[in-house]
DNA sequence: CGTAGATTTGAACGTCCTCAAGTCGAGTGG
DNA sequence: CCACTCGACTTGAGGACGTTCAAATCTACG
């Protein structure tokens, strides 16, 4: 087997955009078929695969790639001068990561795989020399940065001005939306982070998100076992991101 | 005068990049002499002033330009579907407005005059068009996005893992020095916002904010007056953010 | 010079954190 | 197959930071 990171070396692992079950939620969204074909053709990104644990990128690397997740779960993470660290995003299928380099041409945040994962490779100054002669490419990288600058100011948001309830009813039913836009259940989730990474996320400690969970059992709202979710009151789920109590 | 918003009629008082002060620190960052000629040539910008309080954009609002902060100070909130909002940014010149609309060319954000303001009215569609022909726009196009979703992680952070004192003073470091890269003091700074813009951009109350300014001064770190501040202690200053205390 | 909004300050309360102890579960080696 | 171990998780009790509520003061501006 492959070890945890270093780009695979088999010449035909190239990732290909043209075949992808995720091609409409990616980077190619919107493109011609005979631009998936172009982009196929001159943009050679490899696939890089990642063991659970193992960094895509750290903080202070030069940054050169961004990266498209095609199979696995990641996290964020940001941290201060001092060492505090906070998650900032957990990623899944079809998103990018690696755009916090952009700006400075060095990563400013820290990339982990929550379970073994594989990326696609995507060199960045390729990347934009591509989005020059396609249009929609640029467009569709635009938007998807834009994304996230908005995603962002929604956890801003939630980090500044809801109580523990309210943000970790907002965190599931945000990750089950985006599970189900990928083919997964709407109401039936495996976590794949640990409580203390859930709670970094949303501002809170771990024991807070522990007790959450069971209070959030204990109205039926949801079951609980380990990492596994299972919603049960959607309705009143939403009704809690909307600060229904309090 | 001008009312409150609109586009100002006067075909002269198209914006130029050539000769703005903000050439370095904006969008036309990195062109060339000949680039940049072509920018004002083909870009077109007009000028839009705004009074104070008044709404740049809304959210709901048809995406159709991205802004460049020309003179002023402005605020971005966002909103939850319950009502409540939180700032999630301010913008001081050179800095760019609206980009929280390209995924959905909706704006998801409100963008707020916090005093009289003119911005450069950008028409995205043809900023794209121009992007593709000039690589470096597109690159810094790009970076300043790219810049934007750092800034709000590095928001989050503070949200999720500092203690009000450590927050005002990161606020007030972080604005002292984009203050100064634009050639105001490192030390002085006149607050265009209120106590409650503050708090809700840093997730506390506006009692909270008061009386950490009021801390922070009998502490001797700094003067407050009204929004008046001097900063006495600067390195006492980054001492907190990096958690000294505590 | 009066009024409305902004700010300051105090006091009591509440949500969440800290510290602590115990339980559970997956992986490992005997 | 089972005991062992380490990390993850749960639950409890007390305390702290920041909020809420309240009142007074200040400021800008008409």
């Amino acid at each position: 087997m492959d070890t945890a990171s270093g780009p695979t070396r088999m010449p035909t692992l190239e990732a290909a955009c043209t075949n992808c079950t995720l091609r409409d939620i990616c980077l190619p969204h919107g493109l011609t078929r005979a631009e998936l074909e172009s982009l196929d053709h001159r943009l050679v990104a490899t696939r890089r695969k990642l063991l659970r644990g193992a960094a895509l990128f750290q903080a202070g690397d030069r940054f050169e790639s961004v990266y498209a997740v095609w199979t696995g779960f990641f996290k964020t993470t940001i941290a201060s001068p001092d060492g505090r660290t906070q998650v900032t995003g957990f990623q899944l299928g079809g998103e990018l990561l690696g755009m916090d380099g952009i700006a400075s041409r060095r990563h400013e945040l820290d990339a982990i795989a929550l379970e073994d994962s594989q990326v696609c490779v995507i060199p960045f100054d390729l990347l934009q020399s591509l989005a020059l002669e396609i249009p929609s490419l640029q467009t569709q990288l635009l938007r998807l940065i834009s994304r996230d600058l908005v995603r962002h100011q929604q956890a801003m948001l939630q980090l500044g001005s809801m109580y523990a309830e309210e943000r970790l009813a907002a965190f599931l039913v945000d990750l089950t939306k985006r599970l189900h836009a990928r083919g997964f259940s709407e109401s039936a989730l495996l976590l794949r982070m640990t409580r203390e990474e859930i709670g970094s996320y949303l501002g809170l400690t771990l024991e807070t998100v522990s007790r959450t969970f069971s209070k959030f059992q204990a109205d039926g709202l949801l079951f609980v076992r380990n990492r596994q979710i299972r919603i049960t009151d959607p309705v009143g789920m939403r009704h809690i991101v909307e600060g229904a109590t309090h």
